[in-house]
DNA sequence: CCTTGTGTTCTCCG
DNA sequence: CCGGAGAACACAAG
């Protein structure tokens, strides 16, 4: 699952690869993840290039360089943005280790090609995926519904604090709500919590100022410590090499229900949260 | 049945 | 009765 690590890893190896590069051709292989007009997309996509690719949350935004409008590319659940050069595509083989392990393939649903022969492919198994077109009134819109992000300038602990202090809903749904704290899916809010020391289901209100603080503070070292090991791939994730992240060695608690707390040793609680699997250590979170 | 990100819809409460 | 908050549902496929 894409969220704030995964998709700034894409997003950065993405600007380095795209920019600039004249898109010459576009294969649409499932309409319904476009959300625009499928004919104006067509036009505005085709001749066209990526000058600069921003994000916001889990929000990819790719300034175009000839239209006034922006292209916003949402991975969802399942998506993957692939790029394979046109020496990887000539070599064709995929059977040594350095090769891209998911380039193109049955959940390829979208293809962009580019004038050297590059291509990047919009891969989605479960297709929850979407890509927009928007001009600048709608882009602001969006971008001003989502909350505070960590390692921005308005991630401060008096903002967090005050987000957090008179809501009465359980922390992790605070953690997981993008108009509240933008970026944090399933995996970072247990993750947090657990270095947090706070447990999930604590309600928002009812914590300290300390709590409050240890989780600020969680949030910035766990975002941090994931985009430098280049994000997590539990199953579906890869970066735009096709390559896995490497903060699946770092997770304490995410998919270990059942198993060992690394830090006491005792049996790992598994929960529902809002709808969500949620695993905590109920010695070392209170 | 499980998995989850988000938009929509429903329900509750002051 | 209105509005906002929060919870529940829908979506999809392996």
């Amino acid at each position: 699952m894409p969220e704030l690590p995964e998709v700034e890893t894409l997003r950065k190896d993405l600007l380095v690869f795209l920019k600039n590069k004249r898109i010459v051709d576009l294969s649409i292989k499932l309409e319904r993840l476009i959300k625009s007009d499928l004919k104006e997309f067509k036009k505005t996509i085709k001749n066209n290039s990526f000058k600069n690719i921003r994000r916001v949350g889990k929000l990819m935004i790719f300034e175009l360089e000839k239209s006034d409008k922006t292209l916003l590319v949402h991975l969802k659940m399942t998506g993957q943005l692939i790029y394979v050069s046109q020496d990887s595509l000539v070599a064709g083989g995929h059977s040594d280790s350095s090769s891209p392990e998911f380039s193109e393939n049955k959940y390829s649903k979208l293809i962009f090609q580019f004038s050297d022969g590059s291509k990047l492919f919009f891969n989605d198994m479960r297709t929850f995926g979407a890509l927009k077109l928007v001009d600048v009134r709608e882009l602001i819109e969006i971008i001003n519904k989502f909350g505070i992000e960590p390692l921005q300038k308005d991630f401060r602990l008096k903002s967090f604090q005050k987000i957090v202090e008179k809501r009465s809903l359980n922390i992790k749904a605070l953690l997981l709500n993008q108009n509240l704290v933008s970026g944090i899916g399933n995996i970072y809010a247990d993750e947090i919590l657990f270095r947090a020391g706070v447990r999930p289901d604590r309600l928002s209100k009812e914590l300290s100022k300390s709590e409050i603080k240890k989780i600020w503070q969680s949030t910035e070292v766990i975002i941090k410590k994931a985009i430098k090991e280049r994000g997590t791939t539990f199953n579906n994730y890869r970066d735009a090499r096709g390559k896995k992240g490497n903060f699946v060695k770092f997770l304490k608690v995410y998919g270990r229900g059942g198993e060992k707390c690394k830090k006491c040793k005792s049996v790992l609680n598994k929960i529902k949260l809002s709808g969500r699997g949620t695993v905590y250590c109920s010695v070392c979170q209170k």
